[in-house]
DNA sequence: TACGGTATGTCAGTCAATGACACTTTGCAA
DNA sequence: TTGCAAAGTGTCATTGACTGACATACCGTA
């Protein structure tokens, strides 16, 4: 139906563009102090032209959440049906990070990001201090979490309607990724590896444990 | 500071307006469609006085959830200590539901919300059906997990910090709480008493096979 | 009663988002 | 090559949430 070739170059360049001068304008004067105008003029297109390519500009800005997401469940269909649900899982977070910090040191034609930043951390750090992106963030994996509970669902071969498990796995799990991003972030380290190192080290404290009264861990 | 009698009463009333007038518009034609014009037309303030009282749309309809988060940290802080932490929960949910109906029942003087809908209902359904206040909800859940985790942390003796129990156990609440009240909505239920049995029935459901592969439940 | 502070109204303006319509470019076929 | 239809874009007008500045009405108190 697309076999025009010139036709879609353009539009990715013009998305492409986009993106990468409204995260920059984002990153120098915060979200909120951007107006859609600047990010258009900055690529000279129209500010309605803007908004056929994203639907609004929290869209924009969370379009990387979304990739990463859909990279995130692919490797979780493919893992192993040996591993246990939350191995999966914490198989699937460090393949997809990966795969997507090679997909971005890749197309960063001119230095990544504003200066050297990878945009994985760019678009974190832009989620957790914006008040209402990190609103439409959470909203976001709210909705995409019923794929997550019909992978895990299927692959341990439980009714996700009756049978809550994958549910809270799923809830847990945005947690974990949460609270490790965080921490990356402020251990001031600008490397994927580290993080994914601190989603380790916070996946390794979900034990049964939880249960009952706590006791002090070593 | 504020000894002012009718002055105060006078705010609390204008308040009190607002968010009634707000709820059944929102209620009778949905959020969105709603304009604040409508609500400060039906109160018959100006919009500015609007914007005085609440920070924005989304602010009054959020501004039970406030309550009801506030009622609820307030039980769990004063659950007894032998309690652990899940337990302590489910107290504390419990008795906070309960009490905020019996609040909602009090001062509804020409029968409540639209047409007998307690107030807890109606609430609940125009979040869950409205897509950027769900966003703006879970922010604001996310905000708040905080002061339960340091409650569970307290009650523990844990370093909240370190220790991540406290804050998983957050997450997987909110998570019940979720699944809970669709469970309930579904059923087409409106009392508060079945509400807080379909969250006990979902709170069953958390133990410790959560872990391992998943075997079929009973 | 007069004063000071607080609640409210009015007005103008910003910014995100959307619909309607016109214009230009591109792909493809006669 | 020409010509047409579709796709992409621009322009304009409009709605609706929200804000700042300033004026006015109101209340509690001296």
């Amino acid at each position: 139906m697309d076999t025009g070739q010139r036709r879609a170059r353009k539009k990715r360049q013009t998305r492409a563009a986009l993106v990468r001068a409204a995260l920059e304008l984002f990153d120098a004067k915060g979200y909120e102090h951007t107006a859609v105008r600047e990010i258009t003029d900055a690529v000279d297109v129209s500010e309605r032209t803007f908004f056929r390519y994203f639907a609004s500009k929290e869209d924009l800005a969370l379009s990387f959440a979304r990739d990463w997401t859909d990279a995130m469940l692919a490797m979780l269909r493919e893992r192993p049906a040996s591993e246990d649900p939350l191995a999966a899982m914490r198989g699937a977070f460090r393949e997809s990070v990966l795969a997507e910090a090679a997909l971005d040191a890749g197309d960063a034609e001119d230095g990544e990001g504003a200066d050297g930043v990878p945009t994985y951390l760019l678009v974190t750090r832009l989620i957790d201090s914006t008040p209402s992106l990190l609103a439409r963030h959470l909203r976001y994996l709210h909705d995409r979490d019923d794929e997550i509970v019909g992978v895990l669902a299927a692959r341990e071969g439980v009714d996700p309607a009756a049978d809550l498990r994958p549910r809270i796995l799923a809830a847990v799990f945005g947690s974990l990724i949460f609270l490790a991003n965080r921490a990356w972030r402020t251990e001031g380290s600008t490397s994927v590896e580290d993080m994914v190192a601190a989603f380790d080290a916070h996946a390794d404290q979900f034990t049964p444990d939880l249960f009952g009264h706590w006791t002090a861990r070593p």
